[in-house]
RNA sequence: CGGGGAGUGGCGCAGUCUGGUAGCGCACCCGGCUGGGGGCCGGGCGGUCGCAGGUUCAAAUCCUGUCUCCCCGACCA
């Protein structure tokens, strides 16, 4: 039991001139965090009450799936990090010791667990394994924003599985599939699962856990049955209709139309009837062409899967040196490989005719130009899958599952022995979940204009009880007895006795949000009634006296 | 990294253009009233105006440098 009058929760009236998200603004209103510097956060009591609650329920899940906590350091010697090929990382914050040695901090922990597999793991016997820890990770972020949501520093769960095959990695990242869906479902999320980018350093299947929300930096493509990150999402575009087609392009003087939007506008034709032109340079040094229709985004997540290396987008000097005038090219003509978005539907389209101030109309794919198809674009709402219409949500990043394979254990030698005495690498997955943002996530999905409206599960208190009376006064003592009484039934309470006036007493309680508030009075006397209200849509319950407890108990275990 | 903005008491702000020795609301402390939605009255405490240098009789204000923070974008293994 915690009593409100000296406990630290520095609340705050108005929200920092700064903040913009809805999570920003009211964890540090409700005196859950503060600000050390940027992306640098302090975890005040209350909040930290909600933190370890989050870890809890997760370090739950992951027991339940035999996961075995442990704890690795934050400071790491910069060796392994160089073999595994992740010292060049931007955002690795690296440092020296007293003596020169090259260390780093630690933005995720595959190198030292893999390190400590590698030693301790010989035998095909010793698998599969699942080991984890709830540890700081630290990123030098190019951008720290939102209060919590986006940080340099932040403690994760993250979970490593060891297997001797593909088939065992499928097993051991479907448990925690499994378990994810319910530490999210605990945590009293809305949230989904997507279809996600594998990112730069390879492995061989992944999705994140997306919780909706206004302040999400990602979005999410959504249909029936379908779920992925718009980084990796393919969908049928919404068909356009063609101009005729001609036996040959022909060439259209356009003036100083450099772009779909003053092309279409000149013309009179649809931004979906023009091909958009998106010159690159791949590694090699060699000049690509990417083709996409005029409404449509070239997606760069996309098409460097779709290259499997790296490129940049060509630089106008580039392109009028190879190609042709920028704002006028196309793939006429053109002497290099050309990509075309399998967006594009076989037809007549106008594109860039390679020369100042024309274009090309009648231009058909295959005809005109051979390419290869391939699929960039990025999906637009109003797309479809499978005939299921897509809409794209806001949402932040809460947890990952990672099938990474064997790139760690090859790189850091953690290999078994089978049955038969050959070595083979381990194959691994990797799983992160943040609670910080879990926590972020829930205010920012449940929040209303007097504050934060906690999940049950997570909220710092369960019951905050307000007493009007003053010491000695016969409702004090009813509200004291209460607040043993509630207590003892299994509710951990914040109990507000201090000598105030009652409306701060409500406004400070449905800021901190806490899913029940309990109200004792001169008034509760009389009616023989204790006054309930569940934040949730604040709406007014009553209970009677005798019994209170249990009915409040009840009542408490019935919300979401 | 590119663009934009901001540093004045615990919080939110005014004052800067046009230089003259710092102010408002809230919070806090004391006293009183009030007691079911951030209540009222009276009296107080608290700030080397981010930092450093310069100009000037005089700098929160002008100049130079520097640090920090926020927002948009890029990036985000």
């Amino acid at each position: 039991m915690t009593l409100l009058s000296t406990y630290f929760l520095p609340t705050e009236r108005e929200p920092p001139a700064d903040a913009e998200a809805i999570s920003h603004k009211l964890m540090v209103r409700a005196g859950l965090v503060r600000q050390v510097g940027s992306g640098l956060w302090s975890w005040l009591p209350a909040g930290w009450r909600v933190h370890q609650r989050i870890v809890e329920i997760v370090r739950e899940e992951m027991n339940a799936i035999g996961g075995q906590e442990m704890l690795m350091p934050v400071l790491h010697p910069a060796e392994p990090w160089r073999r595994s090929g992740r010292y060049s990382i931007e955002e690795l914050f690296k440092l020296k010791d007293r003596r020169g040695a090259d260390m780093v901090l630690a933005m995720t922990h595959e190198e030292i667990v893999t390190g400590h597999v590698a030693t301790a793991i010989q035998s095909y016997r010793d698998l599969p394994l699942i080991l984890y820890h709830f540890q700081v990770k630290e990123r030098d972020e190019a951008r720290p924003r939102a209060g919590v949501l986006r940080t340099r520093e932040f403690v994760m769960k993250d979970s490593y599985s060891f297997d001797r095959d593909r088939a065992g990695l499928d097993a051991s990242y479907e448990r925690h599939r499994a378990a994810y869906d319910r530490m999210f479902d605990r945590c009293g999320l809305e949230w989904y699962r997507v279809e996600a980018d594998v990112g730069m350093m390879g492995g061989v299947g992944a999705h994140e856990y997306m919780a909706p929300c206004a302040a999400g930096e990602n979005d999410v493509v959504l249909a029936a049955g379908y779920a992925a990150n718009i980084e990796v999402a393919s969908a049928d575009p919404q068909p356009v209709a063609l101009p005729a087609g001609l036996p040959a392009p022909e060439s259209v003087h356009t003036p100083g139309m450099r772009t779909v939007e003053a092309v279409t506008r000149e013309l009179g034709v649809p931004a979906g009837a023009l091909l958009k032109a998106f010159p690159i340079i791949v590694e090699g040094g060699e000049m690509k062409l990417v083709m996409v229709r005029g409404d449509h985004r070239v997606n760069e997540i996309k098409l460097g899967n779709a290259l499997g290396e790296g490129f940049r987008a060509a630089l106008p000097d580039d392109v009028a040196e190879r190609l042709g005038p920028p704002g006028f090219i196309g793939p006429v003509g053109a002497q290099m490989p050309i990509l075309l978005d399998q967006g594009v539907a076989p037809g007549a389209y106008i594109t860039g005719a390679n020369q100042s101030d024309s274009h090309l109309r009648g231009v058909e794919p295959g005809r005109d130009f051979e390419y290869e198809a391939v699929d960039v674009r990025s999906v637009l709402e109003g797309d479809t899958v499978a005939g299921a219409t897509v809409r794209i949500e806001a949402a932040i990043e809460v947890g990952n599952i990672f099938k990474l394979g064997t790139r760690y254990s090859e790189a850091l030698d953690a290999s078994y022995l089978d049955e038969s005495g050959v070595s083979h690498p381990i194959w691994m997955g990797s799983y992160g979940f943040g609670p910080a943002r879990v926590a972020a996530a829930a205010v920012e999905q449940y929040a209303d204009e007097k504050g934060i409206s906690w999940p049950r599960t997570i909220a710092p208190f369960d019951v905050e009880l307000v007493t009007l009376g003053k010491p000695g006064t016969e409702e004090r003592a009813l509200s004291d007895r209460l607040n043993e009484e509630l207590q003892a039934a299994g509710l951990e309470m914040l109990y507000d006795e201090r000598d105030i006036g009652p409306g701060e007493k409500f406004a400070e309680a449905e800021l901190l949000g806490c899913p029940l508030r309990v109200t004792v009075g001169r008034r509760t006397l009389g009616a023989g009634e204790i006054e309930v209200q569940v934040r949730r849509g604040r709406e007014g319950r009553s209970v009677p006296i005798d019994g209170a407890s249990e009915a409040i108990a009840e009542l408490w275990r019935g919300l979401p």
